[in-house]
DNA sequence: TGTGAATGAATGTTTTTGAATGAAAAACGT
DNA sequence: ACGTTTTTCATTCAAAAACATTCATTCACA
């Protein structure tokens, strides 16, 4: 990314979110905390924001009392696993595409990367979690509407089927719970599933993400048979993935 | 391909995306780093093109700078005045309620009191940073979809406006970012305008929550006039808001 | 064949970057 | 309140990336 840009985005986060830590920028611009603390301090030479200790914040602030809605995110378990799968989806893009992104945590590891992306893509997403962190991140986005589940910050039911049936995707990655060699891709819960379903259906190619656990699992709603996806996973030694190889189409991370 | 041909196809890519490094460009038209380095140089000679380090971008408008910033700076200032709006739009409220809640963040400052509103309302946005933010409280939320504007965070547009337009609110709290005797309630941006008129033409009560600042101030698009709608603001000595009493509905917070 | 513009490669220089270090500041525990 | 621990900061250094410059080759056209 240039540098330009990463301080547009920078910009863009500030008058965003009034005040932002160094640390959170660097991770999510992915780059080392000492360019973070020089751009910061350009920025400041410049008279765009504020430098505080720990980061920085609006010029017209007033320092005295933050409102501070750090409700946010805090499930940062940044499983080596989960990234190492979010690096081998992103490797599928060759950036510019209309994408669609599945809720959940594992394609959640996708969101920093995304915003590296050059040119950048065209993300549907039903969560809207993931929406508003790739607003922060400047990349264009468009939520699927509807009703929120309140466990998965996700949308489904009709409106959200509604929706998603006037659009196609370039690619679809899709958060896996169960992957069985018979029963195929399946999910607990029969809206997401329906949902996931008619996702799949309006994709050029779908893929699939799961981390080894997921693997020989069975759950209540059909999502996809393995013959419709590319499933992206980890290097593991416990799942026979040999067994899959003729079934499905797979995708498994270095093993780095 | 001739030299002016391709010096063309840089300038239409740089239009397009207005700012692209020089590595995507010489591996787009495939030629070496030093030839693109040469037409770039000419392009910025020329006062085409703004030169940067790692690329080009045009040299007009600055991405995220746009004028609505200006306005938005002065929302996050007085901190408490908004903590009192907040309160008191809260105090609108018997719990149960269908109800409207627009992105920005005065209205934000509404979410945590939301959460302890007994019935829980159902709250529907358009903004996916307090739809993300209410499901983590738990309260029953509907996200309107579309694309989401990378500035504000919300959803406006076509499709924003289509499901918009199969609701029905007992209650909206709508943001303002202008109010005057004459121009009544107006915003800079006209699509988020357009999402504004639509809520509060859906809404048995609209409510514009306010601080001082926003008084006597215009801008380009129109929302509201002032009969519409019920401005809920903050005690305030400089305003004079005796006159704005006979053109509409004013709700004052209390000074304590 | 000669000429000049355009190109790609090679060269050394400048800018940008990430890591390392110790100093300063903030947060913490008692 | 006080000393300790953790975090943030400024500075420095080396590696990597981007840069300007030079030079030899290619190609069109006279």
């Amino acid at each position: 990314m240039m540098i330009s840009e990463r301080q547009d985005k920078i910009l863009a986060l500030i008058q965003k979110r009034g005040r932002i830590s160094i640390r959170e920028l660097q991770e999510l611009l992915l780059v080392s905390v000492s360019t973070m603390r020089r751009d910061l301090d350009k920025l400041a030479d410049e008279g765009l924001v504020k430098r505080i200790h720990g980061g920085v914040e609006l010029l017209s602030q007033h320092p005295t009392l933050q409102p501070e809605i750090a409700i946010a995110d805090k499930t940062k378990l940044n499983q080596p696993s989960k990234q190492q799968i979010a690096l081998t989806a992103i490797a599928q893009l060759q950036g510019g595409e209309t994408l669609y992104l599945d809720a959940g945590t594992t394609t959640g590891a996708m969101i920093t990367l995304l915003g590296q992306v050059t040119p950048a893509p065209l993300v549907v997403t039903n969560s809207v979690h993931h929406a508003s962190q790739l607003a922060d991140l400047m990349v264009p986005v468009v939520v699927i509407g509807g009703q929120v589940k309140l466990s998965t910050n996700a949308t489904v039911g009709m409106t959200a089927a509604e929706q998603l049936g006037q659009l196609a995707f370039d690619v679809s990655f899709i958060g896996a719970d169960a992957i069985d060699l018979t029963a195929g891709i399946t999910t607990p819960d029969l809206e997401e599933a329906a949902i996931k379903r008619l996702v799949i259906a309006h994709s050029r190619h779908a893929f699939v993400l799961a981390d080894a656990s997921k693997f020989n699992q069975r759950a209540f709603a059909k999502v996809a048979d393995l013959e419709e996806v590319t499933i992206i996973t980890e290097p593991n030694s416990a799942t026979e993935l040999a067994s899959y190889q003729t079934k499905t189409q797979l995708k498994i991370g270095d093993q780095s």
